[in-house]
RNA sequence: GCGCCCGUAGCUCAGCUGGAUAGAGCGUUUGGCUACGAACCAAAAGGUCGGGGGUUCGAAUCCCUCCGGGCGUACCA
């Protein structure tokens, strides 16, 4: 990376100078006191380093300081400039040569480090009851998650996702209860939902049941003797259409996890014996209560209820200690904010349990706010809910996946509906695809022949398709000679992408994806406005023709990331 | 009350471990198609970075405090 060539080369220079002692008092560099960064203003260069910080060790002024490193170094054809306490680079055209040349070569690759520490990753996200479709939040996770795992796999990690499915405890017994009712709307009685607030909160009062009843009946005659059997009915119903609402949102998980499996499995008890042998965990008031506040959380948890039966937090933690067991190196979790209280009393039973609570990383996403018209719509009143799969069908894939990754997981996401409909400029999804759609049309163009609305002759094509090919195919450093002076922000750009996956996959942050995707589409569009591509003069057609190349290779690296597609035309 | 997140331009948001005149997009205003896609580009206007203290040569960034908003605070899942 072309930051890292500049920052390498001023800690060499630094080393250097220190053994000559000319950086005054400084007796020793230490590695990451410096670093680099970007320029306020564009004109001082294309990186920037700030000396400051080696003041107070070589007790010199940083200007000072600043000349000296930089008559340590081995400037190649880079122009290198003091001013004040800062080194400012500018990038020769070597460098830029090789950043195009390293598209071409790597294709597909480009963008993944040569060397990284590999790890076994399993992602769990979404995670939703299966009571029911999903709803707008869980969008968010869909496409941040499966975001987060095509750019992990990228990076080069080994990724597992995995979606755990909340099959047990008493929702699922309100789902049955609840379609119970909706079949004997079908069957003709006259009955509904409890008016009583506190009794409605037993069932799930949604209209999303009504087609279930209607499915039901279809195979059965009326209600059965097991009321557990209408429990699985609906809960197989709901599961198969929140998967298939997965699919056509191109999210794919590896493994859904049953907590109903769980229990069965034995292993939710062998984990609470465990804690027991440990002493981690107590008598009161009839329940076993886990020792949690040992580890940091502020109360001491529930894992056996006066009743008998376990609470979510008891097979969580068995899911939790399962997933170290089928030796992953690291978790790594997203949940909603709403979760958050969550967050102490898991890592508290990983650690009690004799696992390292760091190798859990719960990424707390805020919620989403659904706009409409400018106005907010509350969510969570389930009569009026807009599921996921309305909005899918209103505003696409695409613009949902790209609109639900493209701000950072800390803040509230203000879904604006008409806003990601809107087939403009406003939609940044769309500013993205035109600009590859437009990469694609001028390779098109270049090989194609016209014929003269006038004269009716036939003009042959700007390059043969075999020229066009060679260049994609045997591309040589030097290609890009004749255009380097013009299209040099278009290249940094290029070459950022790398430093952009390394900063995004290790802050497991999907959104500086989008925001890069944006950054290219417009310095493309900037270069294609001031640059005619297709021209008589060969060499600098093909050297331009390149860089077309490059930044359809490039965005379609991101968009395969983001699983936005990149439309040939649009 | 306590815990977590947020408060930056009219709107939606960036701003990396503190550093050079606080940046984008949309919206507004003004220009640019007889040339490869104007779904685009170029330019302008627009900010006491919620308020107040503190640390520092230097703070949107770190600390304290107050104000405002969201979420949570179950023997629910």
């Amino acid at each position: 990376m072309i930051k890292d060539y500049f920052l390498n080369n001023i800690e060499t220079a630094i080393e250097n100078a220190i053994k000559d002692n000319k950086l005054g008092e400084m007796k020793e560099y230490v590695k990451g006191t410096l670093s680099t960064e970007r320029p306020k203003n564009s004109d001082f260069g294309d990186f920037a380093l700030n000396v400051s910080p080696l003041a107070r060790y070589a007790r010199m002024a940083p200007p000072q300081i600043a000349n000296t490193i930089l008559s340590y170094i081995d400037k190649e054809d880079n122009d290198y400039t003091v001013i004040g306490g800062f080194i400012n680079f500018k990038t020769g055209s070597n460098l830029l040569k090789q950043a195009v040349e390293e598209i071409f070569k790597k294709d597909k690759n480009y963008g993944r480090p040569e060397k990284i520490e590999k790890e076994k990753i399993l992602l769990e996200y979404i995670s939703a009851n299966p009571t029911g479709p999903f709803h707008i939040g869980h969008g968010r996770w869909a496409a941040m998650g499966s975001a987060l795992a095509n750019l992990l796999k990228f990076y080069g990690h080994e990724v597992y996702q995995e979606f755990y499915i909340n099959d047990a405890g008493s929702q699922i017994q309100k789902l049955g209860n609840s379609l119970e009712i909706r079949i004997r709307q079908e069957l003709g009685e006259d009955i509904d939902f409890p008016e009583d607030e506190m009794e409605r909160k037993n069932y799930y009062p949604g209209d999303y049941l009504i087609p279930v009843a209607k499915e039901y009946l279809k195979t059965h005659k009326g209600l059965p003797e097991n009321k557990q059997e209408l429990c699985d009915f609906a809960k197989d119903y709901e599961e198969k259409v929140q998967r298939d609402l997965l699919d056509k949102l191109k999210v794919h998980f590896d493994n859904f996890y049953s907590e109903l499996e769980l229990h069965k499995s034995g292993k939710v008890d062998e984990c609470i014996n465990k804690l027991k042998a440990k002493g981690e965990i107590y008598q009161k008031d009839g329940a076993d209560w886990f020792k949690s506040t040992k580890y940091g959380d502020d109360q001491d948890r529930v894992v056996k209820k006066a009743d008998g039966s376990n609470t979510y937090l008891t097979a969580d933690i068995a899911y939790h200690i399962d997933k170290f067991d089928r030796g992953f190196d690291r978790l790594i979790n997203i949940w909603g904010a709403d979760h958050h209280g969550y967050v102490a009393r898991v890592k508290a039973s990983i650690e009690a349990l004799g696992y390292n609570p760091d190798k859990l990383e719960i990424l707390l996403g805020q919620l989403v706010n659904l706009v409409i018209n400018g106005n907010e719509v509350r969510m969570g009143k389930r009569k009026n809910m807009v599921t996921l799969e309305d909005l899918v069908d209103e505003v696409g894939v695409d613009a949902t996946r790209f609109w639900m990754s493209m701000r950072n997981i800390d803040t509230t996401l203000d879904f604006d509906i008409e806003l990601a409909k809107t087939k403009s400029d406003e939609n940044p999804v769309f500013y993205v695809q035109y600009a590859h759609a437009r990469a694609c049309s001028i390779l098109r163009n270049a090989c194609e022949e016209k014929t003269d609305t006038n004269t009716g002759k036939i003009i042959p094509a700007p390059l043969a398709k075999s020229e066009l090919e060679k260049l994609i195919n045997s591309y040589t450093a030097d290609t890009i000679l004749p255009t380097i002076d013009t299209a040099k922000k278009l290249i940094l750009k290029l070459e950022e992408f790398k430093s952009m996956i390394k900063t995004s996959a290790q802050t497991r942050q999907v959104y500086t994806i989008c925001r890069y995707v944006q950054e290219l589409a417009s310095e493309f569009h900037s270069f294609y406005n001031a640059n005619r591509v297709i021209s008589d003069n060969t060499d600098l057609m093909k050297a331009r023709l390149a860089l077309v190349i490059a930044v359809k290779k490039v965005l379609n690296n991101a968009l395969d990331i983001l699983a936005v597609t990149a439309p040939e035309r649009m």
